[in-house]
DNA sequence: ACAGGTCTGTAACTTTTGTTACTGCCTAAC
DNA sequence: GTTAGGCAGTAACAAAAGTTACAGACCTGT
């Protein structure tokens, strides 16, 4: 658990705090497509991401939902914290996007690390900073790209995310995350098709332009 | 201009924290349209609103706009914060939506009271805070409403921040905040109209549905 | 082989949003 | 008063996105 800790934060976090991490965090592992954290759940620890990525998603009222983000090794959700730290309930769904290695902090901790560690508070910072530019990004693809744009980076994204070109996703489960129907997934990834940019196959999508 | 801030923030600051402020920040005014930061300006110091209000944009490449939210008295930009922290070029433009008197606080005092000041370290955690959930907020908006619901909050916003119901307001002002067409937004507001939600005239929404 | 489920493709249609164009109204400048 | 420019209303059309329906492909378990 040391090593790993040292692989995703050694470069940023003193010596002293990456010994105590593992006396006070837990370590889990999640299985693709596992709930992490859901919607009005209690929060009272934080993810440090060790392996693995993590989709963070909205859901409006209606159980309609929206891809926020991702999260990949050496992040954690600043949605998340903001829970913490605020005594609120969670505003997202975290999900694993594939197998997942992360330990979970306490609150007590973070706080105290916050004013011990100069390092620790820093990556809380950047945290916040990172967070909310993935926010305006997602809300630049909102309001100002078409769904065939969306589309296309979501699987640029995706891609990246799971460092394979092979996608193996539904076109309904592309429909939840972007919150539109699979019809219209369906008909953009055949447009996509035709422009040479992706190539479709049962419960598999290859990107192609990257 | 110490009595003012007293008004602001007198609630949260210390008392030490409130004399220090108008020693190293710089008052400002902006009228009613007035740019008070533009998107790839740099940043060196952070804004603290007095008074008045300021809505803050995004911008695309092709020049499209959209509001993100408003700021209100005893509020900071947390995207401001954000390149300040970051050293990097301001990703938003922020205008006074009327008469606004704020001051402006330089990086390195905004750094060196996080480490003197608890109630400073708290402000500015809580200004992520609520900067994130406003950014969740227009998420929501953009991903999970019509543009008839967009525009019934947008009004509602627009009366709350504006402490009145008749907004002074062109229908291809709105088109530029919510990023669509002049045409588009005339059509909703008669049909707001009917419904008996508002009440069109010149230059002028009275918002009755509150 | 067959039944049942999931996944994809596609047609036909509706609704929402965006675009273009033209009108009349009001107001400020001349 | 006349005129020019900004503002609002509306029609007509185009494009994008959402909906409903159905068919065929594939996969799994029996």
């Amino acid at each position: 658990m040391l090593q790993e800790i040292n692989e995703a934060y050694g470069f940023i976090f003193e010596e002293d705090l990456i010994r105590e991490i593992p006396e006070v965090g837990v370590l889990k592992l999640a299985g693709a497509g596992e709930i992490i954290m859901d919607i009005n759940d209690y929060i009272t620890s934080m993810p440090l991401l060790l392996n693995g990525a993590i989709k963070i998603l909205r859901e409006d009222e209606d159980g309609n939902e929206l891809l926020l983000y991702f999260l990949e090794r050496g992040d954690t959700c600043a949605l998340t914290l903001s829970c913490c730290l605020g005594q609120t309930r969670s505003e997202i769904r975290a999900v694993a996007e594939r197998e997942t290695k992360y330990i979970m902090v306490p609150v007590s901790e973070i706080e105290e690390w916050t004013t011990r560690y100069k390092s620790w508070r820093n990556f809380i910072f950047e945290s916040y900073q990172s967070r909310l530019s993935e926010m305006l990004e997602t809300i630049d693809t909102l309001a100002f790209m078409n769904m065939d744009q969306r589309l296309l980076r979501y699987l640029q994204d995706k891609a990246k995310i799971n460092q394979s070109e092979e996608l193996q996703v539904t076109h309904q489960q592309i429909a939840y995350d972007l919150n539109t129907s699979r019809v219209v997934i369906s008909r953009l990834l055949k447009k996509l098709e035709m422009e040479g940019k992706i190539l479709l196959q049962r419960n598999q999508i290859i990107v192609q332009d990257l």
